[in-house]
DNA sequence: TAACAGTTGACTGTTGACAATCACGTCGTT
DNA sequence: AACGACGTGATTGTCAACAGTCAACTGTTA
């Protein structure tokens, strides 16, 4: 648990502790502060947050339930660790579900989600060309699944991409696929401001399958190894 | 909470109080037990389950995160309710996650597992014709899922199914209905022995449309009146 | 009678203490 | 030296008590 530098610092507003301690929780595993595989003590994370373990526990549970963390009785909790067999699973959903959501949106959409979408697309251009980062991917592929207008849907698109988050949290895109995918993004927006929904499917899917190929080449190859958090709990 | 008759005797076995208080309350649940929207007293299941409130706590945390359960801060955790809009949203993205499913399954299965779905078919069609029940639908749904060898898609069909079995709970079939959907479990099944992919995703999409289409006709019609659970905690 | 403030009871949120379990190192035996 | 029983410290699991919040009830006032 060295990955946490100090104390963490809570602004008490009203949210509960628990909800606190949720929210942190999720946003040091998806930031890589709490790296895949590492064991979270629950005195620790109690003390960095001041609060109790009651609502630290609590916090794991919901967690656990959407997959950040491996629960093992007696043992421990570990951030989530995936094999390479998973990251092919998700991908496989993924691919699936995100390009039928890409050509529901192109039919359902709004003018101004469409606008949304494109400004996201902007941003992301402006700062690849100045800073080269590549960033506000997953808000892209979020407002996407925003655009279908189907909570249901979109909630299990965001559990993949959250999922995936990590299990890439270890591997690298060049600045060349940064660029392409930029261009993969930007033919998809088009082809939903034209409500071209089959072609928006289609480019999706091409999109997210050259992303797969990307994340499987340069992740570690020690993706699948010995598997610190065990299987079930 | 009168619901539940008496005091609930738990065997002691070597799991927690809180994996045994989660699947109890699973059970209650989508047994109907504990109905859509009826309020989850912490001390009162405490009691009943001879236990502390720290796990029952617990356990509504991971029943929250499932879609079981809404809690709403200081007021209370309540048994989840559905709206029309979100019992179709449930059926839209079902129908392209199982078809799917059913395609994949129809290309990986093996031969041991096209038998036990033929078996699951045949204990259906038994109990339909001598006592008049339709049972095991899910159970063979569940099967084609398991049969697509991706972890991942069948837990994204499995919640979909669960959250649908909630939803549907003040639904009713008639015996037509029965008997169409045994003949269309029917016809899935030889598709799916005679691997032809397209075909069984075809008819899986066809018999999830029907399914819809008389969930809508049955439901209660206050299925979306005023939601005690309220939207969110 | 209607509206409002204060009170009260029931419930959830949180805490610290205790019990149970596990991993690891130590010691003795073969 | 290798192996296994044992003890020990650390960590998770559970509990009971306390604190905070909310909703309903009461009585008062215009």
């Amino acid at each position: 648990m060295d990955g946490i530098p100090g104390k963490v610092v809570i602004a008490r507003g009203r949210a509960t502790a628990r909800l606190q301690s949720t929210e942190l929780l999720r946003e040091l595993i998806l930031g890589g502060t709490l790296a895949p595989g590492q064991r979270l003590n629950e005195v620790e994370l109690a003390a960095q947050f001041s609060m109790s373990r009651g609502p630290i526990r609590e916090s794991l549970q919901t967690l656990a339930a959407e997959g950040l963390v491996t629960i093992r009785s007696h043992k421990g909790t570990f951030v989530k660790t995936f094999t390479k067999d998973e990251l092919a699973n998700l991908y496989e959903v993924r691919l699936v579900l995100e390009a039928y959501a890409c050509r529901q949106a192109a039919l359902r959409r709004t003018d101004a989600e469409a606008e949304v979408l494109g400004g996201l697309l902007d941003l992301t251009r402006q700062r690849l060309a100045t800073e080269g980062v590549f960033l506000y991917e997953n808000d892209f592929h979020l407002q996407i699944l925003a655009m279908t207008h189907n909570d249901v849907l979109a909630n299990q698109g965001r559990y993949l991409l959250v999922q995936m988050a990590l299990a890439r949290s270890r591997s690298a895109s060049s600045a060349e696929r940064s660029k392409a995918a930029l261009e993969e993004h930007q033919a998809v927006l088009e082809a939903i401001c034209d409500k071209n929904d089959a072609h928006a499917a289609d480019l999706m899917e091409r999109h997210l399958g050259k992303s797969y190929e990307n994340a499987r080449r340069t992740l570690e190859p020690t993706l699948d190894a010995a598997d610190p958090s065990g299987t079930s709990g």
